[in-house]
DNA sequence: CCAATTTCTTGAACTTGTTCAAAAAAATGC
DNA sequence: GCATTTTTTTGAACAAGTTCAAGAAATTGG
């Protein structure tokens, strides 16, 4: 949880053979036994590489990590992208990719800690709230975006530019608070997507509303503001020229 | 990060002043020299205890950390209880507590990550959402309770009775965008602050109109529901009967 | 096809968090 | 004051993430 090291990439097809064979091993002793069980010894070992040799392609433990985040997110895209061909309106839509997403990490609950951990380190690679170049993170808005672009409900341009971002907001803090939901069946993170969803969709409408537009302008220019902030794109180098680790 | 042994607790003057020995030195190491090279053999060295010493009264490095927000809160408390004194409406209030909030925590920003790392593993016990009855979150809670409390703006009973609630679920929000907020002198964040304290205060009178009524009750409902259930009181002891450690 | 270079692979070594059995010191009961 | 019990303290040992120098295998250039 510390090391800054980037795995090498593989040049050869030997070496990529490798990977995915570590890679594969890692995903699948990761779910059967959790992140704590899971040692970088144990997948060398059941892959049958030397630990060194997993070290080379994954440059810590939390490179693992992001692989998962990765197959996740495809495997919630394969089950979304149908569902929103089935829905028009933006509540139904919404209430569809947002369960959706619940339903795809439900076997890693037990763990998911782990991962958002990772997620919550700043000075982690791996956290997708910095680095706007995170492909996973890009992905996953643009998710959103298809969801709010199919839409016609009626909704200002301002609010919609930027809706898909703010909703990709919303599904963190969902995932936040399923993380820590030990209710049965999930039964409370379900509750709260019904009503936060239906909710949603009402401010919405009321934001469309042209008696809002003073507060909705503002409140969007703070986003817009804020968020390209977050994302600096070439202000912040891989190597990191300032003040970077010590 | 894994651990869920309780720290042994002292019985003799001798140990609580060991106790107190170790803490302290292990809170200006982490202050001086961050998270990760804060070893707890240092620590021990430093302490001129040994280093299973060191864990006979902390069980783990987390619960270092913990006693780290502790003293954070309390050094917050120290200074936005007399700004309350100054200010009487609510936003004014809101603001110099948050604003202190972020002041108090600035000096440690470096390693803050860390210290949130801790907060979103649902299986550690320093969980701030987790455990109703940690101490910190109880305490933190409160201080938004006088803020609110003492204020005369006509806000309707059922809002008033979940803002501080609310108020620290907003402020936890702003502590993680603090986290990753890397300009210069914070600005960033200042900004989202005055900006978001300005928000809410509208949204709050936004609420309070009668013509809000129903929705206003229809998502206090879901916050005062998933509120408790998130705090089991009573069904989740020390002990973890049902699926602690394993 | 050979030498030079690059990529892969290995395993030992290092660091650090954590545990534990046992020794030392302190408190307690009589 | 002494035996017993409790608390404190120690240091060795263990596990797991990570690093690294060096050997093996593959690739490349000519």
């Amino acid at each position: 949880m510390k090391s800054v090291k980037k795995p090498t990439a593989t040049k050869t097809p030997k070496g990529e053979q490798t990977k995915a064979l570590i890679l594969n091993t890692a995903l699948g002793m990761l779910h059967e036994r959790g992140y704590e069980n899971t040692t970088m010894r144990a997948i060398a070992r059941k892959a049958g590489v030397s630990l060194g040799n997993a070290y080379h392609y994954f440059g810590s433990k939390d490179h693992l990590i992001q692989a998962f985040y990765h197959r996740t997110h495809e495997d919630h895209l394969r089950a979304a992208l149908p569902a929103l061909q089935k829905e028009s309106s933006l509540k139904a839509r919404l209430l569809a990719v947002i369960r959706l997403k619940i339903e795809t990490l439900e076997p890693y609950h037990e763990f998911a800690g782990v991962l958002f951990q990772t997620a919550a380190d700043p000075h982690s690679p791996l956290n997708p709230f910095a680095h706007a170049a995170a492909p996973v993170r890009r992905d996953s808005i643009k998710l959103f975006e298809d969801l709010v672009a199919e839409t016609k409900a009626r909704i200002p341009d301002d609010l919609r530019a930027e809706l898909p971002y703010l909703l990709w907001l919303y599904h963190m803090g969902i995932i936040l608070f399923w993380i820590h939901d030990s209710s049965r069946k999930r039964a409370r993170t379900y509750r709260l997507i019904d009503q936060t969803v239906d909710l949603l969709d009402k401010l919405i409408s009321l934001a469309s509303n042209p008696l809002m537009r003073p507060v909705r302008k503002k409140a969007l220019r703070l986003v817009v503001e804020l968020r390209e902030d977050l994302t600096p794109g070439s202000s912040v180098e891989e190597k990191g020229t300032e003040e970077g680790e010590r």
